[in-house]
DNA sequence: CTGAAAGCGCTTACAG
DNA sequence: CTGAAAGCGCTTACAG
């Protein structure tokens, strides 16, 4: 008798109801209990809940977010191409979003969209199935997709790009000012003739960098030598050798730690050594700038801020779709080491 | 007018039942249609799944997922340590999942499991609001919280570890006969002096490899030399530098890439050339192996077949959960490049 | 082939 | 402070 009682509890999950007739009460009540909610006296609620615990009752989320009309869930979206590039500095991100929803009940569902559908303007299953109540782009996508996922009417920040469309809602880095303080820096350091690597054309964080650098160089009255401005990467974003010129400057600014990682590689095949013979400064402050010999000046991308703001923003659109938060630039953080010269 | 009536469809998303009123039918008719099930005429199932296309339909899958009982989400459990120290190798993991997941109309929702939650036993919110059918448990965990997991009923997959639990089921990589296979090659190489790096208290992965390339050790009647045997970690998993003995084998076996990495850094700074000098191999081929210089021999996690695995254990608990998959120790792959020297 | 009825497990007004 | 009634948007027997 027993033992079939306990097979069949095992069967069934609890429900509040289960609670209710245990207690002689509505499920009403009960789920005012549960829900901290107003109507309950002191002293029942602490019963229920108790009685709750003892019976190891999860409330089934299903039914409250359909009753709710929201799922709480939010789609993360991460470009193919990136999730395999710069994978562990946009897990980063994926990491402090989802650990930043779970205080407002929400979860992160990672869909990584193939290029295929990106081509095709396929939107996500997620969407589809209206498991998520918003999205967070994560990475540059093509302007034909961002257009398509805006007609959904579904909130959306982009997180770590923008683009030209002037009604999204994006949180991105400062890389202009990033750039040119620390451009500014290896002026300060008397460094007159200043490259720059990074393919201008490729996203829109290289291009601002690639600004922001120059920025600095006008202040500074100094010359932007176009040979001293070297792609990295092809049109699709793949990583390639930068032609390194005959004549070099003194120092060179690169869009990224990785690139900065190769063209010290790049030097060193050619006989130069970082920094006694040529200054090279990353961005981003990746495990490229420790792992490299030596250890790059660079800067820090606040990934802690920036997934901040954008959490906030989208939980913002959710209680208040005509909510707006532009353009949000979060300032990077300057991190000194070893791969700059005083000259 | 139109205007107004543009603004009300705005704010009621479409159900079955405006399609079906559209059309004249019920709802039961039109939810069989759009689930491509028996008992309607394919006339009639084409045009309600037409005008599902025109009007834009989304299908509310909570309700789906509430009358199932099934939330068609997998929770996929990181210990927040590994977050950090091996995030891209599990995040490759993760997005597998996810891939894998989707043809079964499954998500992966991302939990990291903090240091606290962990050592006081608290479970996700995700498991505590029936957020998920079951969890992919990836990386070690305390013994207790595993304990503390299994008695939940949920069924639960652990990805690249295993420990004393006779009944988990879990999917690892074969450590043993891969270690055994990398350390029969050395020999082979010539070498007869053979170390190992790795703290092998840690974690199974760790003590499996060590065994492995004991055993090849013992087939070949070579001395196992305690002061070859280098820890690379302290007992909370975080890397320390390796203590080098006075004397030194003729070839490390690494537990992993990053040791192999930090190994052969030592090495240099003590004035030793790899491999000229000595030989190091590593563990994972993951990013450590090819930013190394050399560039390491190692052996390839099979991240794709472990996945594939694991995902297929999770959704055949779904469907019976008595079903077992016990241990499966996945086959890795011999990955051979600049580090190992024949003498 | 088609549909009326009931129900999944909650919450939201509303009434007492 | 407490609860009966209705409803969220589907699907599952069952009846015609």
């Amino acid at each position: 008798m027993l033992y079939r009682r306990t097979v069949i509890l095992k069967n069934r999950e609890i429900t509040m109801r289960d609670l209710a007739e245990k207690l002689g009460v509505s499920t009403v009540t009960v789920s005012k209990a549960l829900n901290d909610k107003e109507g309950v006296s002191d002293e029942l609620k602490q019963k229920i809940k108790q009685l709750a615990d003892e019976m190891g009752y999860r409330m089934n989320n299903l039914a409250k977010s359909m009753k709710e009309g929201r799922s709480y869930n939010i789609g993360v979206i991460i470009p193919e191409r990136f999730a395999v590039e710069v994978q562990s500095f946009y897990f980063r991100f994926y990491q402090q979003i989802t650990t930043m929803l779970d205080p407002y009940h929400y979860s992160g569902i990672l869909h990584i969209l193939s290029e295929e559908d990106e081509a095709q303007d396929v939107l996500p299953r997620i969407y589809h199935e209206k498991k998520v109540d918003g999205f967070i782009l994560l990475g540059q996508i093509h302007a034909n997709y961002v257009e398509h996922m805006m007609q959904t009417d579904v909130p959306i920040i982009f997180l770590d790009f923008y683009d030209q469309h002037t009604d999204m809602d994006a949180v991105v880095m400062d890389n202009f000012f990033a750039s040119y303080e620390l451009t500014n820096y290896l002026v300060e350091m008397g460094h007159r003739e200043i490259g720059y690597v990074g393919n201008i054309y490729s996203t829109s964080s290289i291009q601002d960098r690639y600004l922001g650098y120059y920025k600095s160089l006008l202040e500074n009255h100094l010359q932007l030598n176009p040979a001293y401005v070297l792609s990295d990467r092809d049109s699709r974003g793949l990583m390639v050798d930068v032609e390194l010129p005959e004549q070099l400057p003194t120092a060179f600014v690169c869009n990224c730690d990785k690139a900065a990682f190769r063209v010290i590689a790049q030097l060193r095949k050619r006989g130069y050594a970082v920094p006694e013979d040529i200054t090279v400064v990353g961005f981003d402050n990746d495990i490229y700038s420790t792992i490299s010999d030596p250890q790059l000046t660079t800067v820090e991308v606040d990934v802690l801020e920036m997934s901040r703001v954008a959490v906030q923003g989208i939980i913002g659109k959710l209680q208040d779709p005509m909510k707006q938060i532009g353009r949000v630039q979060i300032k990077g953080k300057m991190v000194y080491r070893d791969s700059v010269k005083r000259i």
